[in-house]
DNA sequence: CAAGTTTGGCGAAACGGTTTGCTGGACGAG
DNA sequence: CTCGTCCAGCAAACCGTTTCGCCAAACTTG
């Protein structure tokens, strides 16, 4: 491997010009770029990354850190990422946390040893994290990504989600049902608490509540949802609607009504928050509200560079995204007590 | 931020001693490496990898290039392999070659820049990026995954493909079909290929063919698949079966179906090879093969890294996988002529 | 007790770039 | 003709580690 010593040598001038030529840091006659640019294709010379990271102590590296790779949600979201970090010069290290918040503070740590410029973090949500992370050092900049925790100090990109909870239940309150039930998230995190507020909301702005049992957490994974929807089903006070606060949810409820024989508009009218990429085929198609993933993820990025590459060091910002209602064909009106 | 240097005067010793403690390279007495450990807790002191790295010429860092991130078959993939990384003690960059020869090049020359110590490829396929590779200096190993290309440096991970589609096939025509169609993907790729050749394979065991234009190319899409679909059921001829070489593709067609009002069992038996996670939940299961995911891409990881750490430099190894069929309930019996 | 052998620890040279003075020749002005 | 200015290019310091070679003290051994 050549180093910049040797191209040096071979067009005759000094490591200082070859590196004024190579980042275009100072005037060099037109000769003497001459000679180095065919030095350097002569020897096929590759400037060292790690060489010029030290010196200039950045690595181009955002970490990435989601709490599930293995939901499409959280895919979707790498896929974006790293288009938007290849946009910016940057490259893009994944990993994942798996909802576990010792394996989340282990990332964290490393991501710091990798030296990575920024990171943008699903945080898993639980606390006490947060309380080790604020006694290191001042880090990367980091980029909080739909969830939030109590950290002052990081930007923090989301989406509305007592909004979502209320526009799907406006939507199914709006189609006449009234025993409305739900399958929320794991309740510390701010998307499913969230989405069971706004729900709450819309309902007791008409005077109503869930009935007691109806509101029930999935933990955000198929199976589990699965289970409890057909607890919900089978006994003897099953809901007219339900809201199911993420897609996998979803995806484990119509499994469930396919195993009781149940009809989804006919039987049970189903609405969720966020759905699943590709199943967009499947009949009947779902009615939820989608997010912007690919916009909230450019935002992410773009205040992440912003602080990277431009210093800004102001007070954290804030985003919030409103979330869209899809309407599919998986809720009909309410039809009599069943 | 403290250097080794801080750590060094702070405990009163050289470098090289804190070195040898960080590393655990050479004895160190118990009193100075106490004295070096405080010092370290006391600075809260971190090596900075950078450094580290720049002198020892490694990064830690294995680049996984996909062909498509937005494919949920990907997405597994690099959910698969960010686990198996960090068990290695690596961690994974990202990469999407997005199906573009020229991306890929591009996308391999970063990796090479970032120094990777391995790179998981798997290729777009198209042989003349590799053709540039070969002039290229010999860079950080490489696993070849899923696809293959004609590279005789690199390991390869594959699933037997032929095999792929020589069960399904036998599995249709076991239930009595004959009119067997099939929507590929782009032939230059081995995955596609391979999976028409162990159809065609098996039905001319049997003295069969696929009638002509039952033969088509999804392009690996779920939209291309969709019009694909639609076009050989909507026309005079349509065929009972059909061999979907991939997940998304399949989606695509039961879309169509589900568009033209048709069955999936009852009008036409559905099957592939690949699918789509979380999916499973719905209704008809999908009779397919699938790829042990998992299992090739810790083979792959561990090919890697037997060179990156063992310094292994035999001859390229070529795994391949066998497919399993799970049967669903998208294929029923041929039931007479449509 | 002298000579040989360990050995804990240190100084300094890498690693491969970037950057900061500094130098010396060309040029313009007086 | 002389002095000051300018600027292209260079030498050397530096980034934060690891590691090689070496030294002196401590220990063994005859």
């Amino acid at each position: 491997m050549a180093t910049i010593r040797d191209v040096a040598a071979a067009a005759g001038v000094s490591t200082a010009t070859v590196s004024a030529v190579l980042n275009d840091s100072a005037y060099v006659s037109p000769q003497l770029r001459g000679r180095v640019l065919a030095a350097i294709e002569d020897l096929s010379y590759t400037p060292s990354m790690m060489a010029r990271r030290l010196k200039k102590g950045r690595s181009h590296l955002i970490a990435l850190v989601v709490a599930d790779l293995a939901n499409p949600f959280f895919s979707r979201i790498v896929c974006a990422a790293e288009a938007a970090v290849a946009a910016w010069g940057y490259s893009l290290v994944v990993f994942n946390s798996d909802e576990k918040p010792e394996s989340e503070k282990r990332i964290l740590a490393r991501a710091k040893l990798l030296s990575c410029d920024g990171v943008v973090l699903v945080p898993v949500g639980l606390p006490s994290t947060y309380a080790q992370r604020e006694s290191d050092a001042p880090s990367a900049p980091m980029v909080l990504f739909g969830r939030v925790v109590d950290d002052n100090r990081s930007d923090t990109v989301t989406i509305d989600n007592e909004a979502a909870g209320r526009q799907v239940t406006n939507y199914l309150l709006d189609l006449g049902h009234r025993r409305i039930g739900s399958i929320t998230g794991p309740l510390h995190l701010t998307t499913a608490k969230g989405r069971l507020d706004g729900m709450l909301q819309a309902m007791s702005a008409r005077g109503l509540a869930p009935e007691p049992g109806h509101v029930r957490s999935g933990e955000f994974r198929e199976d589990v949802a699965y289970s409890v929807a057909r607890e919900l089903l089978e006994g003897r006070n099953p809901p007219s609607a339900l809201y199911v606060a993420n897609g996998v949810m979803a995806l484990g409820v119509m499994r469930a009504l396919a195993d009781l024989g149940l009809k989804c508009p006919d039987d049970l009218s189903l609405a969720s928050t966020d759905t699943i990429p590709g199943i967009g085929g499947l009949r009947p198609r779902l009615t939820r509200t989608e997010h912007p993933i690919l916009e909230m993820t450019n935002e992410a990025l773009r205040m992440l560079v912003n602080r990277i590459d431009r210093g800004v060091d102001g007070p954290p910002r804030h985003v919030v995204f409103p979330p869209t209602l899809v309407v599919g064909e998986s809720c009909g009106p309410y039809s009599g007590p069943k």
